[in-house]
DNA sequence: TCAAAAGTGTTTGCTATACACCCATGA
DNA sequence: TCATGGGTGTATAGCAAACACTTTTGA
């Protein structure tokens, strides 16, 4: 059983099936700015626009270790946190068949993140949310949705700590929820509510960075988790 | 193209592709108690056991649409307040090919509901969220996510009152609170509470049940909408 | 007249907010 | 010595929790 194209249609079913992809939102915080990563689709369709790293799942594959290995495979990025956000299904989304997308989103520290553009991928390239490009598919829909779940996260779990390296000083723990809130946050309030949060501990070192009094250095207690706040 | 058992596999791809379902996990109190509805399954795999009503995916049907008419087919029931919950698809959860389940979970008041089993479903029973029987599949974690999911909701949605009909008391809000958080709660804070999220307005009336003062009845400002507390 | 649920305010404690100055360093 | 960001406490307002009695009805 071929195509016109002469592919082999080798696998079939008594029923129609639909394909199923996994796709990825990426988050950092770059240059005082929430960002997001979007590669330049090679192939048809939406050749040339820009789209969120994704792909097909295999058939043994687990879900999450799909959507790992497309954002690992397109953009070299790998071992971040990631999370199921929703599935994207209405018919007509993708020209070619039905495809069933099943969302997920990850945060990752931005310094450390190196790029490695894979072969079916023309192009890779940090957007900051608010200057996004024209995107294939039903992407803005799906970066919409990411967006609103992780503002609603960072009022009750501590995701926000995902984008701060291993350590790292109160002030920058302030910079990152001033930016994804976009609003000045008080320094002491703030320093008052982070240490409540029984979340982090300090490491004992001073981190020395310019010409002013150097920083006590902090650690989150246990990294690889986001836990819910109170 | 056929197999052993004579189904004809008419539906080829290049690749293979999984199936698709989706599944509801409908809450509702009745007697006091969070109970949901389960069919006991008539076909293998897992003849016999209790499931989630839910079922395969057409090919050109929205998913959400896809869980009503499942939900529909197999209780009688329709018109529910329905949210998509999680997608599950570790590889294997089904013997008998890879199968992606959508999960959605439903509200509903418990009167006027009249469950009506279909053909392919040997029976349609309301169980007690505490008492709920061996399930087929990985419907019990289905089940946990839902429950755990409805609950978070109830801090900061107008979700409970899908629970209740068009018109109710404020002792029946309140009664559906307590049972949701297995709780009591203070009825003067409650009523203070309750008043304060400008969700619901007096119809006017007054319902008398028994020989008591009579109670006020109100009704949800927009019905259809679950809406989100500052 | 009694039983049963409906209805109603005030006090208290806690959490969130507003706000300004000194400290330690490198250049 | 100066510019820079790091670091600290107190007073106030707003929200959540505790708490007990009166009202209206039907039987």
């Amino acid at each position: 059983m071929s195509t016109p194209d002469g592919t082999v249609r080798k696998y079939c079913y008594a029923y129609p099936h639909p394909a199923v992809t996994a796709d990825v939102v990426l988050f950092t915080l770059r240059e005082s700015e929430l960002q997001l990563l979007l590669i330049r689709r090679g192939g048809e369709p939406f050749a040339g626009s820009w789209a969120l790293p994704g792909g097909f799942l295999e058939i043994d594959e687990d879900l999450e270790r799909c959507a790992q290995r497309e954002l690992e495979e397109e953009t070299g990025i790998a071992g971040v946190y990631l999370e199921q956000l929703y599935t994207f299904g209405t018919p007509g989304r993708d020209p070619r068949e039905r495809v069933i997308s099943v969302a997920y989103y990850a945060l990752a520290p931005s310094d450390g993140l190196v790029l490695r553009p894979a072969s079916d991928a023309a192009d890779v390239r940090w957007f900051p949310i608010g200057q996004l490009p024209p995107l294939a598919f039903d992407h803005a829909e799906i970066i919409r949705l990411a967006h609103q779940r992780l503002v609603a996260k960072l009022d009750y779990s501590t995701i926000a700590f995902q984008f701060l390296p291993e350590t790292f000083t109160l002030s920058q723990l302030q910079a990152v929820y001033e930016t994804l809130l976009d609003a000045e946050l008080d320094k002491r309030n703030f320093r008052k509510w982070a240490r409540a949060l029984d979340q982090i501990e300090e490491t004992g070192e001073l981190r020395r960075r310019g010409s002013h009094r150097p920083a006590r250095v902090y650690r989150l207690k246990n990294r690889e988790r986001v836990d819910y706040l109170k």
